[in-house]
RNA sequence: CCGCCUGUAGCUCAGCUGGAUAGAGCAACGGACUUCUAAUCCGUAGGUCAGAGGUUCGAGUCCUCUCAGGCGGGCCA
């Protein structure tokens, strides 16, 4: 905060010295951070430019600026450098006190700001790709947290569409045999392994997470489904039969007597009841849901509610936005042409879609049903509170509560079952609601979606925009980012672990990397995956510890390093470039990597353990402010002083670009300063009171930052030991 | 064909309102552990920032073109 504050009072003097002394406006005076300290804290190179204006050399004019301008009192002095930078050395021993001092609140807005993220397919387990999104998502609403805006986290649940009938019709049709191998059984009769599928389902909780859950199953099952039907015709033809049932819903059908009755039709030979199949439908997906939850829990990844596709198309949002863009004259009506009988919308008009060579989107096929687009549309409206009814009320779900959990700490995982913290989920019955809790209706809405997702993110944009809402559509920010590819040598890996082979091509495995995919089954599991880096993390803690000191708290310690090695592999690359995931480099603790970050943290708190044991000194305290000399921090420790104070700058700089590889440079340059102080300015045997006092300070606030920008904002949990 | 993204050290990547000497990590080589725990640090070596033009006092960053790779442009979701 207190480098925010400066630059811009700063940027403002500086403008006001210019108007007064060459008359000029400038209103985006912008102080950027020199490369290294010997040009000073902040620097100004608007000199450069004005020197054409003015007629005089960029020096003077800086020069005349630097005499003239009324500098804020944290400014030391000015110099002039180079062809004409203007260099501001800051107070060091003043920045540093307010620092000490600690930041005041950061205000808040009063508006609400809505993330939706992690969103996958309820028929797999998730992979390591699917935790792309949400642990970037899950950054993005730390961030906005802690620049006090309220955030409602929303994970929208397909449970509706083809991905989910494709388990489905596995369970109910795949060939016994197929079906048996796929659960991992001995083959038996149907009604026997719908039995086994359903014992599977778990109970209606969400489970701690581990490897041998339904979405695990879910994931051996699909692939076998797809694999199946271009080779099966009869096969094929039951996806539509079950999306038909799922799309028809299962009237409150209790889950017991939809088995009771699926296994019935089995042995009587009959076909499946509809309401029995939409029922099992429901229960997988919601089966998969609560093991999605389980996993991200294991990152502390939470949520605020789940909206539910069924809930959309039972309580009629897709009616409603379609009335309203009919009103609106969005969309017309085809009655000749390719696309007679369907319901389009133009988009020539907007200049982004102008030169497409066909600019009219279907949002209505011509049988009658909507697209996943007018879905989505829909959805985006209810989210910025612009889906109305006629009377002009918001149309909106019923809520219930889904689960209940806790977080001990900002990185710590998430505990469901009980707690304080509502999920909550949308339900078909709008009267039901949760008291103290409303959903939708945000000011700013993040999708954060795979950035093959564009076309029809711009397309949902668009249609709010057409709609009349032109601010609302601004405020619809896609935060689209690349997928997670496995490189060869990673498919080679898993094809060894698992035993099996994908049966890619030569030309496919000579490619830079592959794309996972859970219609073949290509992926690393999040959890096994999550597993594997704990497996490695303890070796690493074990073989560290040396002979045969084995730490009682092993297990969490792990856990930890494991969760922190991920979430910082995630955050540390830019979000528009593929993530070829290459096991050796993900398992990586050394180097630039989480457990470097999280070592430094814990090697600074562990000055203070020995301190107190050696000296009866501990952490700095606030009291002790006013004990500190007056001389200046050397360069080294200041420039550490620096990097603490720019904190504000980057979370902003991130979050406005959507770019949390800065605030990942960021704490790595922290850890990375601190690191090689460490070597240079030792505390404990230092016998100068005033220096050890100075030393105290500058590494209690290095071992502050470090605790907010890890645990508060990338979820990376400082463990006590490592 | 049209649109978006990417191309920076041997490898993986930072470099984000155009600024001063292009940075990390890994790999390589040479050093520092009876120490505040070496998951660390220090040093050496490694670059026509894909290529060519342009704008600018100044370009890895902005514009144009070319080349290479990826992804979109479904009455799939």
């Amino acid at each position: 905060m207190p480098l925010t504050t400066i630059r811009e009072r700063s940027a403002a003097a500086l403008a006001a010295a210019l108007q007064a002394e060459f008359d000029h406006t400038v209103d985006d005076i912008f102080l950027e951070i020199p490369p290294n300290r010997e040009m000073g804290d902040l620097a100004w190179p608007g000199a450069l430019p004005l020197a054409r204006i003015f007629k005089k050399s960029p020096r003077a004019i800086a020069e005349a600026l630097a005499e003239k301008t009324d500098w804020p009192e944290e400014i030391d002095r000015v110099e002039i450098a180079g062809p004409g930078f203007l260099n501001l050395f800051l107070k060091r021993s003043a920045i540093f006190r307010q620092l000490l001092e600690g930041s005041e609140k950061e205000y808040a807005t009063g508006s609400k700001t809505i993330v939706e993220h992690t969103n996958i397919n309820p028929n797999k387990a998730a992979h390591i790709g699917h935790l792309r999104n949400s642990v970037l998502g899950d950054i993005l609403v730390r961030c906005q947290r802690h620049l006090g805006h309220e955030v409602e986290v929303q994970n929208y649940i397909d449970d509706t569409g083809v991905q989910v009938a494709d388990v489905v019709v596995g369970i109910l049709y795949l060939p016994e045999p197929d079906l048996a191998a796929a659960l991992g059984i001995e083959t038996a009769r149907r009604d026997d392994l719908i039995d086994h599928v359903v014992g599977a389902l778990g109970p209606d909780q969400v489970p701690h997470a581990s490897t041998t859950d339904f979405d695990d199953l879910s994931w051996e099952i699909y692939p076998r489904v797809t694999n199946l039907y271009p080779e099966d015709e009869v096969f094929a033809g039951r996806r539509a039969e079950v999306l038909h049932a799922v799309e028809a819903g299962c009237d409150g059908m209790d889950l017991d007597e939809a088995v009771f009755s699926l296994k019935g039709s089995v042995i009587a030979g009959e076909i499946f009841s509809e309401r029995a199949i939409a029922r099992l439908a429901g229960a997988v997906a919601s089966s998969n849901v609560r093991c999605h939850l389980a996993t991200m829990a294991r990152l502390g990844v939470s949520y605020d509610v789940l909206p539910h596709e069924s809930d959309i198309l039972h309580l009629g949002f897709w009616a409603r936005a379609f009335e309203m863009l009919k009103e609106a004259g969005a969309i017309r009506l085809e009655s000749d042409g390719k696309n007679n009988g369907c319901w389009v919308m133009s988009l020539a008009e907007s200049p982004e879609f102008a030169d497409m060579e066909d600019p009219d989107k279907i949002l209505v096929r011509s049988n009658g049903t909507v697209t996943y687009t007018g879905k989505d549309i829909a959805y985006q409206l209810w989210k910025l509170g612009l889906l109305t009814d006629p009377d002009g009320a918001l149309h909106d779900f019923g809520y219930q509560s889904f689960a209940t959990w806790e977080q001990s700490g900002p990185a710590q995982p998430v505990r469901y079952i009980e707690g304080r913290h509502t999920l909550a989920r949308t339900t078909s019955n709008r009267v039901q609601t949760i008291a103290g809790h409303t959903f939708g209706n945000g000011r700013t809405v993040y999708n954060v979606i795979d950035v093959r997702q564009s076309y029809p993110q711009k397309v949902v944009k668009e249609a709010v925009r057409i709609l009349g809402h032109a601010s609302e559509a601004d405020r619809s920010i896609h935060f689209a980012y690349e997928m997670v590819a496995l490189t060869p040598a990673a498919i080679r890996e898993i094809e060894k672990r698992s035993g099996k082979s994908f049966g890619l091509s030569d030309e496919q495995m000579a490619k830079a990397f592959v794309e996972m995919s859970g219609r073949k089954g290509i992926g690393v599991k999040a959890d096994e995956f999550l597993d594997i880096l704990e497996a490695a993390a303890a070796d690493a803690i074990t073989e560290r510890a040396g002979d045969g000191d084995i730490p009682d708290d092993l297990p969490r310690r792990a856990r930890s390093i494991s969760v922190g090695a991920l979430r910082y592999l995630m955050a540390k690359q830019s979000r528009n470039r593929v993530l070829a995931f290459d096991f050796d480099e993900a398992l990586a603790f050394e180097g630039d990597t989480g457990p470097y970050l999280q070592y430094s943290a814990v090697r600074a708190n562990k000055i203070f353990d020995k301190l107190r044991a050696r000296r009866g000194e501990g952490r700095f305290e606030r009291t002790e402010i006013s004990s500190l000399a007056d001389t200046e921090l050397p360069d080294d420790l200041w420039a550490l002083v620096l990097e603490c104070a720019r904190r504000h700058d980057v979370v902003r700089q991130a979050i406005d670009n959507l770019e949390f590889s800065l605030l990942a440079g960021h704490v790595h340059n922290l850890a990375q300063l601190f690191h090689k102080l460490y070597h240079g300015h030792p505390i404990v045997p230092e016998e100068d009171e005033n220096l050890r006092l100075m030393r105290r300070a500058v590494f209690t606030l290095f071992a502050d930052e470090m605790k907010i920008v890890l645990e508060e904002l990338l979820g990376i949990p400082v463990p006590e030991e490592m």
